[in-house]
DNA sequence: CAAATGTTGTGATAATCATCACAGAAAGGT
DNA sequence: ACCTTTCTGTGATGATTATCACAACATTTG
Protein backbone atom coordinates (compact mmCIF):
# COMPACT_ATOMS: atom_id res chain seq x y z
CA UNK A 1 0.00 0.00 0.00
CA UNK A 2 1.46 3.29 -0.69
CA UNK A 3 2.09 6.00 1.21
CA UNK A 4 -0.57 7.94 0.45
CA UNK A 5 -2.80 4.91 0.75
CA UNK A 6 -2.12 4.99 4.47
CA UNK A 7 -2.40 8.51 5.06
CA UNK A 8 -5.90 8.54 3.55
CA UNK A 9 -6.96 5.90 6.76
CA UNK A 10 -5.77 8.31 9.35
CA UNK A 11 -8.87 10.04 10.28
CA UNK A 12 -7.27 14.20 10.77
CA UNK A 13 -6.13 13.30 6.94
CA UNK A 14 -9.38 11.52 5.88
CA UNK A 15 -11.06 14.99 4.76
CA UNK A 16 -8.23 16.24 2.03
CA UNK A 17 -7.55 15.87 -1.50
CA UNK A 18 -5.65 13.76 -3.09
CA UNK A 19 -3.64 16.79 -4.06
CA UNK A 20 -2.84 17.75 -0.81
CA UNK A 21 -1.96 14.57 0.36
CA UNK A 22 0.31 13.95 -2.25
CA UNK A 23 2.21 17.03 -0.98
CA UNK A 24 2.05 15.91 2.85
CA UNK A 25 2.94 12.26 1.91
CA UNK A 26 6.31 13.37 0.49
CA UNK A 27 7.51 15.48 3.74
CA UNK A 28 6.90 11.94 5.33
CA UNK A 29 9.86 10.09 6.21
CA UNK A 30 9.80 5.90 6.54
CA UNK A 31 11.03 4.60 9.56
CA UNK A 32 10.86 1.06 11.16
CA UNK A 33 11.88 -0.12 14.96
CA UNK A 34 12.03 -3.54 16.09
CA UNK A 35 9.84 -4.80 19.24
CA UNK A 36 10.88 -3.36 22.17
CA UNK A 37 12.93 -0.98 20.69
CA UNK A 38 12.15 2.93 22.54
CA UNK A 39 11.11 5.47 20.17
CA UNK A 40 10.62 8.23 21.69
CA UNK A 41 12.26 9.15 25.07
CA UNK A 42 10.76 11.14 27.80
CA UNK A 43 12.92 14.01 29.03
CA UNK A 44 13.70 14.53 25.45
CA UNK A 45 12.48 16.93 22.86
CA UNK A 46 10.06 16.28 20.99
CA UNK A 47 10.18 17.11 16.97
CA UNK A 48 8.78 14.74 15.24
CA UNK A 49 4.89 13.48 14.44
CA UNK A 50 4.59 9.97 13.99
CA UNK A 51 2.10 8.03 12.11
CA UNK A 52 1.80 3.91 12.60
CA UNK A 53 1.92 2.17 9.25
CA UNK A 54 2.16 -1.08 10.86
CA UNK A 55 2.55 -3.01 14.11
CA UNK A 56 1.75 -1.58 17.45
CA UNK A 57 3.64 0.98 19.98
CA UNK A 58 2.44 1.43 23.95
CA UNK A 59 2.75 5.09 25.74
CA UNK A 60 4.54 4.63 28.79
CA UNK A 61 4.69 6.75 31.78
CA UNK A 62 8.00 5.44 34.18
CA UNK A 63 8.11 5.76 37.75
CA UNK A 64 11.40 6.59 39.57
CA UNK A 65 11.62 3.35 40.80
CA UNK A 66 10.64 1.89 37.21
CA UNK A 67 7.62 0.58 37.26
CA UNK A 68 5.71 1.14 33.95
CA UNK A 69 1.92 2.62 33.70
CA UNK A 70 0.38 2.08 30.31
CA UNK A 71 -1.43 5.44 29.12
CA UNK A 72 -2.51 3.53 25.74
CA UNK A 73 -1.71 0.95 23.57
CA UNK A 74 -1.97 2.39 19.84
CA UNK A 75 -1.95 1.10 16.19
CA UNK A 76 -2.17 0.85 12.75
CA UNK A 77 -3.28 4.27 11.40
CA UNK A 78 -3.34 6.10 15.01
CA UNK A 79 -0.57 8.46 15.64
CA UNK A 80 1.23 10.27 18.22
CA UNK A 81 4.16 12.77 19.01
CA UNK A 82 1.72 15.62 18.34
CA UNK A 83 1.57 16.57 22.57
CA UNK A 84 4.82 18.51 22.83
CA UNK A 85 4.85 19.84 19.03
CA UNK A 86 1.41 21.28 19.87
CA UNK A 87 2.28 22.41 23.50
CA UNK A 88 5.94 23.15 23.10
CA UNK A 89 6.30 21.35 26.76
CA UNK A 90 9.35 18.45 26.39
CA UNK A 91 7.83 14.93 26.09
CA UNK A 92 5.84 13.66 28.58
CA UNK A 93 5.47 9.83 28.43
CA UNK A 94 7.84 7.25 26.31
CA UNK A 95 6.89 5.39 23.46
CA UNK A 96 8.13 1.58 23.00
CA UNK A 97 7.63 -0.21 19.99
CA UNK A 98 4.92 -2.97 21.34
CA UNK A 99 5.69 -5.59 18.29
CA UNK A 100 7.83 -4.92 14.85
CA UNK A 101 6.55 -1.61 13.78
CA UNK A 102 6.89 0.64 10.32
CA UNK A 103 6.27 4.86 10.96
CA UNK A 104 5.88 7.66 8.76
CA UNK A 105 7.14 10.61 10.28
CA UNK A 106 6.75 14.44 9.99
CA UNK A 107 9.10 17.02 11.17
CA UNK A 108 7.73 19.68 13.29
CA UNK A 109 7.67 22.53 10.80
CA UNK A 110 5.88 20.68 8.28
CA UNK A 111 3.12 19.32 10.55
CA UNK A 112 2.36 22.80 12.18
CA UNK A 113 2.20 23.96 8.66
CA UNK A 114 -0.20 21.47 7.92
CA UNK A 115 -2.38 22.73 10.77
CA UNK A 116 -2.27 26.27 9.43
CA UNK A 117 -2.87 25.48 5.64
CA UNK A 118 -5.61 23.07 6.55
CA UNK A 119 -7.57 24.37 8.83
CA UNK A 120 -9.52 21.14 8.49
CA UNK A 121 -6.57 19.41 9.65
CA UNK A 122 -6.49 21.43 13.06
CA UNK A 123 -10.14 20.79 13.43
CA UNK A 124 -9.63 16.77 12.69
CA UNK A 125 -7.00 16.79 15.13
CA UNK A 126 -9.14 18.68 18.05
CA UNK A 127 -11.94 15.94 17.40
CA UNK A 128 -9.41 13.31 18.42
CA UNK A 129 -7.56 15.18 21.15
CA UNK A 130 -11.52 15.28 22.28
CA UNK A 131 -11.89 11.50 22.12
CA UNK A 132 -8.64 11.00 23.87
CA UNK A 133 -9.15 13.49 26.57
CA UNK A 134 -12.22 11.15 27.09
CA UNK A 135 -11.13 7.92 26.95
CA UNK A 136 -8.32 9.98 29.59
CA UNK A 137 -11.37 10.88 31.44
CA UNK A 138 -12.77 6.94 31.93
CA UNK A 139 -9.52 5.75 32.65
CA UNK A 140 -9.09 7.91 35.48
CA UNK A 141 -12.62 6.86 37.32
CA UNK A 142 -12.23 3.90 36.47
CA UNK A 143 -8.70 3.76 38.66
CA UNK A 144 -10.37 6.06 41.45
CA UNK A 145 -13.34 4.22 42.20
CA UNK A 146 -13.43 0.23 40.99
CA UNK A 147 -11.68 -2.79 42.82
CA UNK A 148 -8.84 -4.78 40.81
CA UNK A 149 -11.98 -6.99 39.22
CA UNK A 150 -13.88 -3.82 37.36
CA UNK A 151 -10.19 -2.33 36.62
CA UNK A 152 -9.11 -5.32 34.45
CA UNK A 153 -12.83 -5.75 33.40
CA UNK A 154 -12.68 -2.54 32.12
CA UNK A 155 -8.78 -2.75 30.67
CA UNK A 156 -9.79 -5.60 28.58
CA UNK A 157 -13.31 -3.87 27.23
CA UNK A 158 -10.38 -1.27 26.05
CA UNK A 159 -8.34 -3.58 24.05
CA UNK A 160 -11.86 -5.38 22.95
CA UNK A 161 -12.58 -1.83 21.31
CA UNK A 162 -9.28 -1.13 19.92
CA UNK A 163 -8.44 -4.73 18.54
CA UNK A 164 -11.26 -6.79 19.33
CA UNK A 165 -13.20 -8.90 16.45
CA UNK A 166 -17.06 -9.50 17.04
CA UNK A 167 -18.96 -12.61 16.23
CA UNK A 168 -22.52 -13.36 17.37
CA UNK A 169 -21.97 -11.05 20.27
CA UNK A 170 -19.26 -12.76 21.65
CA UNK A 171 -15.69 -10.15 20.97
CA UNK A 172 -12.49 -12.33 20.40
CA UNK A 173 -9.12 -10.30 21.54
CA UNK A 174 -6.37 -11.44 19.29
CA UNK A 175 -3.06 -11.57 20.50
CA UNK A 176 -4.15 -10.24 24.40
CA UNK A 177 -0.82 -8.07 25.57
CA UNK A 178 1.12 -9.45 28.15
CA UNK A 179 -0.78 -10.01 32.00
CA UNK A 180 2.55 -7.47 33.38
CA UNK A 181 0.83 -5.32 30.71
CA UNK A 182 -2.53 -5.48 31.24
CA UNK A 183 -1.74 -4.62 35.02
CA UNK A 184 0.21 -1.54 34.32
CA UNK A 185 -2.98 -0.49 32.10
CA UNK A 186 -5.43 -1.44 35.20
CA UNK A 187 -3.21 -0.33 37.70
CA UNK A 188 -2.91 -3.49 39.84
CA UNK A 189 0.01 -6.54 39.49
CA UNK A 190 0.09 -9.10 37.26
CA UNK A 191 -0.31 -11.52 40.19
CA UNK A 192 -3.83 -10.32 40.70
CA UNK A 193 -4.24 -10.10 36.40
CA UNK A 194 -3.52 -14.04 36.36
CA UNK A 195 -6.30 -14.49 39.48
CA UNK A 196 -8.70 -12.45 38.00
CA UNK A 197 -9.07 -13.74 34.83
CA UNK A 198 -9.21 -16.85 35.74
CA UNK A 199 -12.28 -15.95 37.90
CA UNK A 200 -13.39 -13.99 35.00
CA UNK A 201 -13.18 -17.64 33.28
CA UNK A 202 -14.97 -19.48 36.11
CA UNK A 203 -17.76 -17.23 35.72
CA UNK A 204 -17.94 -17.84 32.09
CA UNK A 205 -17.67 -14.50 31.28
CA UNK A 206 -14.33 -14.87 29.29
CA UNK A 207 -12.45 -17.91 27.67
CA UNK A 208 -8.77 -18.14 27.27
CA UNK A 209 -7.44 -19.54 23.91
CA UNK A 210 -3.98 -19.61 23.67
CA UNK A 211 -3.02 -16.18 22.62
CA UNK A 212 -6.67 -14.97 22.19
CA UNK A 213 -9.10 -14.45 24.47
CA UNK A 214 -13.33 -14.04 23.85
CA UNK A 215 -15.84 -12.00 25.97
CA UNK A 216 -18.64 -13.22 26.01
CA UNK A 217 -21.78 -11.20 24.93
CA UNK A 218 -20.05 -8.35 24.92
CA UNK A 219 -22.11 -5.74 25.67
CA UNK A 220 -23.67 -7.49 28.79
CA UNK A 221 -19.89 -8.02 29.68
CA UNK A 222 -19.73 -3.98 29.20
CA UNK A 223 -23.01 -3.41 31.42
CA UNK A 224 -21.80 -5.37 33.96
CA UNK A 225 -18.70 -3.16 34.70
CA UNK A 226 -19.89 -0.04 33.09
CA UNK B 1 -14.66 44.54 33.58
CA UNK B 2 -16.06 44.24 30.12
CA UNK B 3 -16.80 41.34 28.34
CA UNK B 4 -14.52 42.04 25.89
CA UNK B 5 -12.10 42.18 28.77
CA UNK B 6 -12.71 38.63 30.20
CA UNK B 7 -11.94 37.12 26.46
CA UNK B 8 -8.82 38.61 26.40
CA UNK B 9 -7.04 36.43 29.69
CA UNK B 10 -8.78 33.63 27.71
CA UNK B 11 -5.25 31.47 26.46
CA UNK B 12 -7.48 30.71 23.19
CA UNK B 13 -8.36 34.01 22.40
CA UNK B 14 -5.67 35.95 23.69
CA UNK B 15 -4.44 36.65 19.96
CA UNK B 16 -6.69 37.90 18.76
CA UNK B 17 -7.40 41.53 17.26
CA UNK B 18 -9.64 43.77 19.08
CA UNK B 19 -12.34 44.09 16.35
CA UNK B 20 -12.45 40.13 16.09
CA UNK B 21 -13.22 39.53 20.12
CA UNK B 22 -15.92 42.30 19.96
CA UNK B 23 -17.95 40.02 17.21
CA UNK B 24 -17.30 37.01 18.89
CA UNK B 25 -17.96 39.11 22.85
CA UNK B 26 -21.23 39.79 21.23
CA UNK B 27 -22.78 36.79 20.13
CA UNK B 28 -21.98 35.46 23.73
CA UNK B 29 -24.66 35.33 26.38
CA UNK B 30 -23.54 35.89 30.23
CA UNK B 31 -25.88 33.36 32.86
CA UNK B 32 -25.20 32.76 36.51
CA UNK B 33 -25.26 30.16 38.69
CA UNK B 34 -24.91 29.44 42.54
CA UNK B 35 -23.01 27.44 44.14
CA UNK B 36 -23.83 23.80 44.27
CA UNK B 37 -26.03 24.12 40.86
CA UNK B 38 -25.58 21.77 38.09
CA UNK B 39 -24.23 23.27 34.59
CA UNK B 40 -24.12 20.43 32.97
CA UNK B 41 -25.24 17.48 32.89
CA UNK B 42 -23.86 14.29 32.02
CA UNK B 43 -25.15 12.23 28.99
CA UNK B 44 -27.14 15.09 27.66
CA UNK B 45 -26.54 16.71 24.24
CA UNK B 46 -23.90 19.28 24.27
CA UNK B 47 -24.24 22.25 22.94
CA UNK B 48 -23.02 25.31 24.18
CA UNK B 49 -19.25 26.29 24.88
CA UNK B 50 -18.80 28.15 28.25
CA UNK B 51 -16.03 30.41 29.49
CA UNK B 52 -15.61 31.37 33.71
CA UNK B 53 -15.68 34.85 34.11
CA UNK B 54 -15.99 34.16 38.09
CA UNK B 55 -16.24 31.48 40.45
CA UNK B 56 -15.32 27.84 39.98
CA UNK B 57 -16.75 24.82 39.28
CA UNK B 58 -16.07 20.79 39.25
CA UNK B 59 -15.89 18.91 36.45
CA UNK B 60 -17.20 15.27 37.51
CA UNK B 61 -18.49 11.76 36.89
CA UNK B 62 -20.61 9.90 38.99
CA UNK B 63 -20.66 6.04 39.17
CA UNK B 64 -23.63 3.94 39.66
CA UNK B 65 -23.69 3.92 43.29
CA UNK B 66 -23.19 7.81 43.41
CA UNK B 67 -19.97 8.03 44.64
CA UNK B 68 -18.00 11.23 42.59
CA UNK B 69 -14.47 11.39 40.87
CA UNK B 70 -13.29 14.68 40.08
CA UNK B 71 -11.72 15.13 37.15
CA UNK B 72 -10.95 19.39 37.73
CA UNK B 73 -11.76 22.00 39.38
CA UNK B 74 -11.47 25.02 37.01
CA UNK B 75 -11.48 28.72 37.98
CA UNK B 76 -11.48 32.07 36.62
CA UNK B 77 -10.45 32.54 32.51
CA UNK B 78 -10.87 28.43 32.20
CA UNK B 79 -13.11 27.38 29.58
CA UNK B 80 -15.71 24.01 29.06
CA UNK B 81 -17.62 21.71 27.00
CA UNK B 82 -15.43 21.85 24.07
CA UNK B 83 -14.91 18.33 23.87
CA UNK B 84 -18.67 17.65 23.09
CA UNK B 85 -18.90 20.48 20.59
CA UNK B 86 -15.71 18.93 18.78
CA UNK B 87 -16.58 15.19 18.49
CA UNK B 88 -20.40 15.41 18.59
CA UNK B 89 -20.58 12.69 21.32
CA UNK B 90 -22.63 13.33 24.19
CA UNK B 91 -21.56 14.97 27.39
CA UNK B 92 -18.94 12.95 29.53
CA UNK B 93 -19.23 14.40 32.69
CA UNK B 94 -20.95 16.51 34.99
CA UNK B 95 -20.09 20.26 35.33
CA UNK B 96 -21.60 21.59 38.86
CA UNK B 97 -20.54 25.20 39.88
CA UNK B 98 -18.25 25.32 42.75
CA UNK B 99 -18.87 28.48 44.11
CA UNK B 100 -21.35 31.09 42.74
CA UNK B 101 -20.02 31.17 39.18
CA UNK B 102 -20.63 33.84 36.35
CA UNK B 103 -20.14 32.02 32.77
CA UNK B 104 -20.35 33.45 28.79
CA UNK B 105 -21.72 31.02 26.76
CA UNK B 106 -21.16 29.97 22.76
CA UNK B 107 -23.40 28.06 20.86
CA UNK B 108 -22.61 25.08 19.25
CA UNK B 109 -22.80 27.01 15.36
CA UNK B 110 -21.05 30.22 16.76
CA UNK B 111 -18.09 28.29 18.18
CA UNK B 112 -17.69 25.77 15.25
CA UNK B 113 -17.86 29.08 12.98
CA UNK B 114 -15.51 30.70 15.04
CA UNK B 115 -12.98 27.93 14.45
CA UNK B 116 -13.23 28.35 11.04
CA UNK B 117 -13.21 31.75 10.78
CA UNK B 118 -9.85 32.15 13.02
CA UNK B 119 -7.86 29.02 12.69
CA UNK B 120 -5.52 30.55 15.34
CA UNK B 121 -8.30 29.91 17.97
CA UNK B 122 -8.05 26.29 16.63
CA UNK B 123 -4.38 26.25 17.15
CA UNK B 124 -4.36 27.68 20.89
CA UNK B 125 -7.35 25.33 21.78
CA UNK B 126 -5.11 22.39 20.16
CA UNK B 127 -2.54 23.56 22.77
CA UNK B 128 -5.02 23.76 25.66
CA UNK B 129 -6.00 20.43 25.01
CA UNK B 130 -2.51 18.93 24.57
CA UNK B 131 -1.79 20.83 28.21
CA UNK B 132 -5.13 19.07 29.64
CA UNK B 133 -4.61 15.18 28.11
CA UNK B 134 -1.02 15.91 29.65
CA UNK B 135 -2.39 16.98 33.07
CA UNK B 136 -4.80 13.72 32.55
CA UNK B 137 -2.12 11.52 31.70
CA UNK B 138 0.06 12.57 35.08
CA UNK B 139 -3.34 11.96 37.35
CA UNK B 140 -3.02 8.45 35.43
CA UNK B 141 -0.09 8.39 36.78
CA UNK B 142 -0.35 8.57 39.99
CA UNK B 143 -3.04 6.92 40.56
CA UNK B 144 -2.09 4.02 39.34
CA UNK B 145 1.60 3.81 41.52
CA UNK B 146 1.21 6.03 44.25
CA UNK B 147 0.22 5.23 47.60
CA UNK B 148 -2.27 7.24 49.60
CA UNK B 149 -0.03 9.52 50.74
CA UNK B 150 1.38 10.92 47.70
CA UNK B 151 -1.61 11.03 45.57
CA UNK B 152 -2.81 13.21 48.44
CA UNK B 153 0.45 14.98 48.00
CA UNK B 154 0.02 15.62 44.10
CA UNK B 155 -3.67 16.68 44.41
CA UNK B 156 -2.26 19.61 46.72
CA UNK B 157 0.25 20.44 44.14
CA UNK B 158 -2.40 20.89 42.00
CA UNK B 159 -4.24 22.78 43.94
CA UNK B 160 -1.42 25.04 44.72
CA UNK B 161 -0.82 25.42 40.72
CA UNK B 162 -4.29 26.33 40.03
CA UNK B 163 -5.01 28.71 43.11
CA UNK B 164 -2.09 28.72 44.79
CA UNK B 165 -0.24 32.40 45.61
CA UNK B 166 3.94 32.05 46.57
CA UNK B 167 5.45 33.76 49.43
CA UNK B 168 9.37 33.37 50.14
CA UNK B 169 9.35 29.96 48.40
CA UNK B 170 6.12 28.45 50.16
CA UNK B 171 2.99 28.33 48.74
CA UNK B 172 -0.34 29.37 50.40
CA UNK B 173 -3.74 27.74 48.81
CA UNK B 174 -6.54 29.66 50.08
CA UNK B 175 -9.68 28.20 50.64
CA UNK B 176 -8.64 24.61 50.50
CA UNK B 177 -11.62 22.89 48.91
CA UNK B 178 -13.40 20.13 51.55
CA UNK B 179 -11.66 16.62 52.32
CA UNK B 180 -14.21 14.85 51.07
CA UNK B 181 -13.38 16.67 47.40
CA UNK B 182 -9.52 16.33 47.68
CA UNK B 183 -10.30 12.87 48.53
CA UNK B 184 -12.52 12.52 45.33
CA UNK B 185 -9.87 14.05 43.09
CA UNK B 186 -7.28 11.99 45.07
CA UNK B 187 -8.93 8.12 44.91
CA UNK B 188 -9.27 7.92 48.41
CA UNK B 189 -11.61 7.91 51.13
CA UNK B 190 -11.91 11.14 53.09
CA UNK B 191 -10.75 9.62 56.20
CA UNK B 192 -7.64 9.18 54.75
CA UNK B 193 -7.30 12.97 53.56
CA UNK B 194 -8.30 14.06 56.95
CA UNK B 195 -5.62 11.33 58.77
CA UNK B 196 -2.86 12.18 55.59
CA UNK B 197 -3.42 15.63 56.40
CA UNK B 198 -2.23 15.80 60.08
CA UNK B 199 0.71 13.32 59.41
CA UNK B 200 2.30 15.77 56.76
CA UNK B 201 1.54 18.25 59.13
CA UNK B 202 3.63 16.23 61.70
CA UNK B 203 5.96 16.38 59.29
CA UNK B 204 6.14 20.02 59.02
CA UNK B 205 5.74 19.84 55.88
CA UNK B 206 2.50 22.02 55.32
CA UNK B 207 0.23 23.81 57.48
CA UNK B 208 -3.50 24.18 58.04
CA UNK B 209 -4.52 27.44 59.18
CA UNK B 210 -8.42 28.18 59.47
CA UNK B 211 -9.75 27.55 55.64
CA UNK B 212 -6.23 27.79 54.53
CA UNK B 213 -3.65 25.76 53.50
CA UNK B 214 0.82 26.46 53.19
CA UNK B 215 2.83 23.96 51.59
CA UNK B 216 6.46 24.89 52.99
CA UNK B 217 9.21 25.15 50.39
CA UNK B 218 6.90 24.06 47.45
CA UNK B 219 10.07 23.03 45.33
CA UNK B 220 11.38 20.49 47.50
CA UNK B 221 7.40 19.42 48.82
CA UNK B 222 7.09 18.92 44.69
CA UNK B 223 10.22 17.27 44.28
CA UNK B 224 9.39 14.79 47.15
CA UNK B 225 6.61 13.39 45.70
CA UNK B 226 7.54 13.80 42.09
C1' DC C 1 -28.99 32.20 69.70
C1' DA C 2 -30.44 27.69 69.15
C1' DA C 3 -31.13 24.08 66.13
C1' DA C 4 -29.85 21.86 62.22
C1' DT C 5 -26.73 20.72 58.99
C1' DG C 6 -22.20 20.05 57.22
C1' DT C 7 -17.33 19.11 58.08
C1' DT C 8 -13.41 17.10 60.44
C1' DG C 9 -10.72 13.91 63.70
C1' DT C 10 -9.85 9.40 65.26
C1' DG C 11 -10.28 4.57 66.91
C1' DA C 12 -11.38 -0.26 65.70
C1' DT C 13 -12.05 -3.71 62.29
C1' DA C 14 -12.06 -6.11 58.07
C1' DA C 15 -11.24 -6.46 53.10
C1' DT C 16 -8.50 -5.93 49.34
C1' DC C 17 -4.49 -6.45 47.18
C1' DA C 18 0.69 -6.06 46.70
C1' DT C 19 4.54 -8.66 47.45
C1' DC C 20 7.43 -12.68 47.92
C1' DA C 21 8.42 -17.18 46.55
C1' DC C 22 8.60 -20.74 43.51
C1' DA C 23 6.87 -24.27 40.09
C1' DG C 24 5.24 -25.17 35.67
C1' DA C 25 4.39 -23.72 30.77
C1' DA C 26 5.47 -21.44 26.65
C1' DA C 27 8.34 -19.12 23.43
C1' DG C 28 12.71 -17.96 21.38
C1' DG C 29 17.43 -18.73 20.13
C1' DT C 30 21.33 -21.62 18.48
C1' DA D 1 16.20 -30.68 20.49
C1' DC D 2 18.10 -28.31 24.24
C1' DC D 3 18.92 -24.49 26.88
C1' DT D 4 17.48 -19.87 28.23
C1' DT D 5 14.40 -16.54 28.92
C1' DT D 6 9.95 -14.96 29.43
C1' DC D 7 5.42 -15.63 30.91
C1' DT D 8 1.78 -17.62 33.88
C1' DG D 9 -0.46 -19.89 38.07
C1' DT D 10 -0.94 -20.10 42.89
C1' DG D 11 -0.14 -20.26 47.96
C1' DA D 12 1.14 -17.58 52.12
C1' DT D 13 1.72 -13.30 54.39
C1' DG D 14 1.49 -8.57 55.67
C1' DA D 15 0.52 -3.67 54.57
C1' DT D 16 -2.47 -0.40 53.15
C1' DT D 17 -6.54 1.61 53.27
C1' DA D 18 -11.77 1.46 53.05
C1' DT D 19 -15.42 1.35 56.00
C1' DC D 20 -18.12 1.93 60.17
C1' DA D 21 -19.03 4.48 64.14
C1' DC D 22 -19.24 8.43 66.69
C1' DA D 23 -17.58 12.76 68.96
C1' DA D 24 -16.08 17.42 68.33
C1' DC D 25 -16.17 21.38 65.84
C1' DA D 26 -17.88 24.81 62.35
C1' DT D 27 -21.17 26.97 59.57
C1' DT D 28 -25.65 28.13 58.07
C1' DT D 29 -30.51 29.09 58.82
C1' DG D 30 -34.68 30.04 60.86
Amino acid sequence: MSSVQHLRNVPIFSDLKDSDLNIISDKMISRSYKKGQMILLEESQGETFFIIVSGAVKVTRLSDDGREVILAILGESDFFGEMSLLDGEGRSANIVANEDAEVLTLSRRDFLDCLETYPKIAIALLEELAIRLRKSDQHIESLSLSDSEHRIAITLIRFAQELGTIKQGDVKISNLPFQQDIANMAGTSRETVSRTLKLLEEKDLIKKEGKDLIIYKFDEFRQLFS
